[in-house]
RNA sequence: GGGCCGCUAGCUCAAUUGGAAGAGCAGCUGACUCUUAAUCAGCAGGUUAGAGGUUCGAGUCCUCUGCGGCUCACCA
């Protein structure tokens, strides 16, 4: 595209050229090392510390330094006049080569050829340069894959975030916090698994393609299937598919997977997502509150190795017991309105533009109650909380509590001002679900809204028998944003979704 | 989808009221045998996101488009 770019491109074409001229292959198949930067680090130390019971304190090169054989990418490059330093790179962490007097001819012609960016091989022996740098003498030099294009600058890394997040393997290379982000999250996922495992849970995997799309209330993503010609939507929720296993006599099952909503998308939503989702036989949902709260503390504490953690401004303790409110308490506390001397729509609106919210005429109970929690109450909710008992109409798949048919065993936990999780005593009258789905059915026709048909194939299964159950969701995307101090998702998803670019 | 803000060299950023588009890093040439944001000397590098408009003159003002960020709406 423009000249300075393409320039650079061309200049380091033309090294490859001289390179192949050699006879030399620039992308060759395999190179054998034989100790990560980090070991090879460690391996000096232990060795400058058994010399040092020996023999007086000595420094740099000597015959009996051990030899490794490294491999990664160059990040920096100092030439000395006869001799080079240069920082190789890789994922276990960084250490400083020097190429002079020991390289061949041959070799010193590689390495006026070696750019930053270039991966590389590199052996010889381990010392420290007078600055106490570990540092490899270098002795064979392998070029193992050019590279063609600059990388980001090297003091203030990459931060214009369109291209961090369309090029992510630019910012992993550039900024390193990006990189331990996202290895946080992949001990925090190992974590889950682990504590899940450890209390007899079976991970199991569920479809992603659907005939109809169930277990929540969102938008789905429709596709459709060739051979079958038929539609298919892409998983809202993992629920139904689970309970069927519960059914099939599988006490305690979890999945984690993707879940796809087909919504809007901000620093706290993408549209696909990762969401744990288990169900326990014979729980319900104050078994699945201990669980949790137990869960995200050991998480926490494997991972970080504490569970007091700092997220913005605020630091969130996760030592149980959670704080446990009442729903219409905690909507009581930080709105003023009591949702129980309101029993209809119309009337809780009326309150609700008493505070001269704006509200949607064509919003439901349920859905009022709701724009309260996350008007009032969420952002307020920094330590984590679980909030309890919800209005039935918001809630078709859990069931009442036995005192008050208006409310269900349900609750939901925040932390850091977000929603973190939702989970329910799971409702496993066949009956009674069939009538909330219709009664769901004909609200969401009242207000215009698409209409999903009822899967009868989770009716059915109910109908065999489902134990008492207690269920849970978590979102991992957000849970991951706490641990990590991530404002956004977008810094915990790899790749997160944005526009094509044309 | 609405509102606000942003987009200048490969990267990070400047550019006074509308008055000659600049620096550092990266790159190229050269010097240098312990540097590590190496240093020193020199060179080169631009469709100011795109299109149109106002003006003697536009990176700067106006309109439209694209992409992004924040936010609102949406969201069991």
């Amino acid at each position: 595209m423009t000249s300075r770019l393409e320039r650079i491109a061309q200049q380091r074409r033309q090294k490859l050229d001289r390179i192949r001229t050699r006879g030399i292959n620039p992308y060759p198949h395999r190179y054998h090392r034989s100790h990560t930067t980090q070991e090879a680090v460690a391996l000096l130390k232990q060795e400058e510390g058994e010399r040092e019971t020996l023999t007086l304190r000595t420094r740099g090169l000597r015959d009996s330094s051990p030899s490794v054989t490294v491999a990664g990418r160059i990040t920096a490059r100092r030439n000395m006049g006869k001799i080079t330093f240069m920082d190789l790179r890789d994922s276990s962490g960084k250490i400083q080569l020097l190429c002079g007097e020991l390289l061949d001819v041959d070799q010193n012609q590689i390495l006026k050829e070696i750019d930053i960016g270039d991966i590389i091989g590199a052996s010889g022996r381990l010392f420290r340069t007078k600055t106490k740098e570990p540092t490899i003498a270098v002795s064979d030099l392998t070029l193992l894959a050019k590279s063609l294009r600059p990388l980001p600058e090297k003091w203030h890394g990459l931060s214009d975030v369109d291209t961090r997040y369309r090029q992510r393997y630019l910012d992993l290379i550039a900024n390193t916090e990006v990189k331990e982000t996202f290895q946080v999250r992949s001990r925090i996922i190992t974590a889950i698994r682990q504590f899940l495992n450890q209390r007899g849970f079976l991970e199991v995997e569920t479809p992603v393609l659907q005939p109809s799309a169930g277990g929540a209330l969102a938008l789905p993503f429709i596709t459709h299937h060739h051979a079958l010609d038929q539609d298919f939507y892409l998983r809202i929720a993992t629920e139904l598919h689970l309970k069927r296993l519960i059914i099939g006599g599988f006490d305690k099952v979890y999945e984690l997977g993707r879940i796809f909503r087909n919504e809007g998308i901000s620093t706290k939503h993408n549209p696909e997502f990762t969401m744990l989702e288990s169900y326990e036989a014979y729980a319900d949902y104050n078994d699945v509150m201990k669980m949790l709260e137990e869960m995200v503390s050991n998480i926490s504490q494997q991972v970080l190795g504490t569970d007091k953690i700092k997220f913005g401004d605020n630091i969130i303790k996760f030592k149980p017991p959670w704080q446990r409110l009442s729903l219409r308490q905690a909507i009581k506390e930080y709105s003023g309105i009591d949702f129980d001397q309101f029993p209809d729509a119309d009337s809780l609106r009326a309150e609700m533009l008493k505070l001269k919210m704006e509200v949607d005429p064509q919003k439901d109970r349920g859905r009022l109650i709701d724009e309260l929690i996350s008007t009032f109450v969420e952002p307020n909710l920094m330590q984590p909380t679980f909030l309890l008992d919800y209005p039935v109409e918001m809630s078709p798949l859990a069931k009442v509590k036995p005192d008050d048919d208006r409310l269900v065993e349900r609750f939901e936990a925040f932390a850091g001002g977000m929603e973190i999780a939702n989970a329910f005593t799971e409702l496993n009258d066949p009956i009674e679900q069939r009538q909330r789905f219709l009664q769901q059915q004909k609200e969401r026709e009242a207000e215009g809204e698409m209409v999903e048909s009822i899967d009868e194939d989770f009716l059915l299964a109910l109908e065999y028998g489902m134990p008492p159950t207690g269920g849970l969701g978590v979102g991992i995307d957000r849970l991951v944003m706490l641990l990590t101090n991530q404002q956004s998702i977008r810094e915990v998803i790899l790749f997160p979704q944005l526009r094509e670019k044309t």
